[in-house]
Order: C-alpha cells, then structure tokens, then sequence
DNA sequence: CTCAGTGCAAAAGGTTTGCATCTTG
DNA sequence: CAAGATGCAAACCTTTTGCACTGAG
C-alpha cells in the first residue's frame, strides 16, 4: 500500500496537492528564482515559498514551519532555516530583527517602514516614500550604502494601547 | 592583608578607583537615575553606567561585561543584563536589535537614526530631524504610537564596502 | 536589619552545523 | 549519477531564571 514509503510516496502525495492549491503564477516564479541562481526547486522549498511568500504577517522561522507541517509534514526546521536563508539571498524575503530575539521574515520587498510593536511583537508594514528619501539622504551625507528597502520604528501598536488596561 | 577577603575589601578597592577615575557629573547623575525609582547604586551598577552610558561603539551586553570585568573583576554577566534592564527602564539607553541575533545598547537616546551594518554589525548614529518628522507623521496616519526615539536602516558600512575585495 | 542586588550554574529559547541518506536535474 | 538538499540530533549563543549569599540604605 501506499504508506509503506513514508520517504519517497508520501512526499510526493503532499507535492502533488501542494501543486493542485497553488497559485500558478507565484510558485513558477518561485521556481524560476531558485533555479536561475543554480538552486534546486525542491517541494520543501516550494511548500515554504508558498507559505512564506504569502503570508503578511511576518512570521519568524518558526512560525513558517508550523504553518508548513500542515501541508508537508515531514518538513524539519532546519530545512525551513535554509530556505529563508535562500530567498534571502534572492531578495525575495527581507528579515527584520524583532525584539524578542528572533528573526522575522517578509516578502514585502518594496521600500516600506516597519512597525514594531513592543508590546506583542506585532509588525505592520507602512507603504511610504519617505523611505527612499531617507535611504537616498543618508546615501549622499554618509558613506554608508542602505541596502534593505526596510526601516524599522518600535512604538506599541493600535491594538495594544487601546487594551491598555487588561 | 588586604587580599583575604575577595568579596569585600576587593570589591571597595575597586569601587575607590572607578571613583577616582570617574567623572562626576554623569556618575552622579547615573546615581541619582537608579535612587529617584528606588533602585539602589551599587558599585556593579555603577561601573556598568560608567561604560555602557560612555561608549558610542553600541555594545552588546557581552562586550559591556568584558570592558566592566577590567575594572571590576567580579561581576557576572546575570548582573550586567539585570541593570541594562533597568537602564532601559530609566530611559538612559535605548536597545537596538542587530540582525546577528544580539541586543546592542545605546546611551544615544535623542532622535537619531542607526544605521547598521549588515557585513560587519558595526553600528553608526546618524542625527537627523527627519526621525521625529516621520514618527509624528506616523502617529498622525496610524494608530501606532512610535515610542522609541532610533530608527534602523540596513546596509552597508562605508568599511565593508571599501574592504569589498578582500 | 531588611530587602534588593549579586553571582553562579542551570535552563531556556533561537539558530547553526555535521552527517548519513535521499532526490533533483 | 553527481552535486546538492533533507532531516535529525547535537552544538552553539544569547538571554533568563532560581537560589543562597551579600551589602546598600
């Protein structure tokens, strides 16, 4: 029967569905990222793009392998570490150093600002040009190169001041 | 001799020459910081201000215990992370998050924005109104209140990019 | 004299690494 | 079939915690 391979057929079962959900366009995308710098377009990396390259919530790393254990089970962290680490590097995902002492992970690569709530963690991302102004000024006044299309600001979230007396 | 008794002479010993060396006006004050929320002013804490409210280099906490072991030999490192706690809490360092997974602190608490370097983690304060601009417009357009006085920008340092070859 | 603070060692995360096994291209 | 990727467990680092002892106020 077919559980016998928990290896070799029931990955498959789990790549097979993840191509029935997926949505086209992304995931071909995904794979082409991977393989246009020599990186091998694996069903671990596809499930965790699917998940990581969708998600607005920022997730840390171990948020994305709980979320992926649901559609491929047999996933490890360590795998899902290596892969952000990948789209990290193909500038698919920027991280984002959260207070709590671990790395948040998020697809929005287009120059935004981060809003880190100190209070739960909660991060919002705020689409403003401002961004590029200040990544450009502080090209011309300094040496320095920005290089993430990201800026961070730490403050407490709408939700968090308004249960303020919990 | 004096030496028989680690814990207690040692310790006065060393205390006299931080206070010789001291500067006044900021060692009082740190005192006067801990006392006015009824913290008490040891000697530990004391020699913990007198590097981590001095150094512009960002320290991390481990970097803090090993400049504060040269002057004061037997503090441990529980105690240098309990009074950056408490000097946050007093509002005479700000925690930055690098992205190499270690809080950095810095005494820096006017707006400014941190520009950190992705290559070599070396962080640069870069003054600028344009921190407080962008924090009210935040607070103006959302319901965020941005509560810390740094912004982080990534990129990097003029260093690293100069040493690219190497 | 009392209670907060210290120092130690152990625990607790989060992330990385080494290695045998498996799979993509 | 070769090079690269996976999964597991152990190793690593940073930070936190529990607790007996010490010292500031």
């Amino acid at each position: 029967m077919a559980y016998y391979c928990e290896k070799g057929l029931f990955k498959n079962f789990y790549y097979l569905i993840i191509n029935m959900a997926r949505d086209p366009t992304s995931d071909t995308s995904a794979v082409e990222a991977l393989r246009s710098k020599g990186y091998k377009a694996t069903p671990q990396r596809i499930a965790i793009c699917q998940i990581a390259l969708k998600s607005k919530a920022h997730p840390s790393a171990q948020r994305v392998y709980e979320e992926v254990k649901k559609v491929y089970p047999t996933v490890s962290l360590a795998t899902v570490y290596k892969t952000l680490e990948v789209l990290r590097e193909l500038d698919l995902v920027q991280e984002i150093n959260s207070p709590k002492g671990q790395a948040r992970f998020d697809p929005n690569v287009s120059p935004h600002i981060n809003l880190i709530c100190l209070k739960c963690d909660r991060i919002t991302d705020l689409d403003d040009i401002t961004v590029e102004e200040i990544t450009s000024k502080v090209a011309a006044a300094t040496d320095f190169k920005p290089a993430g299309k990201h800026m961070d600001v730490y403050g407490i979230c709408g939700r968090c001041s308004a249960a303020k007396y919990h």
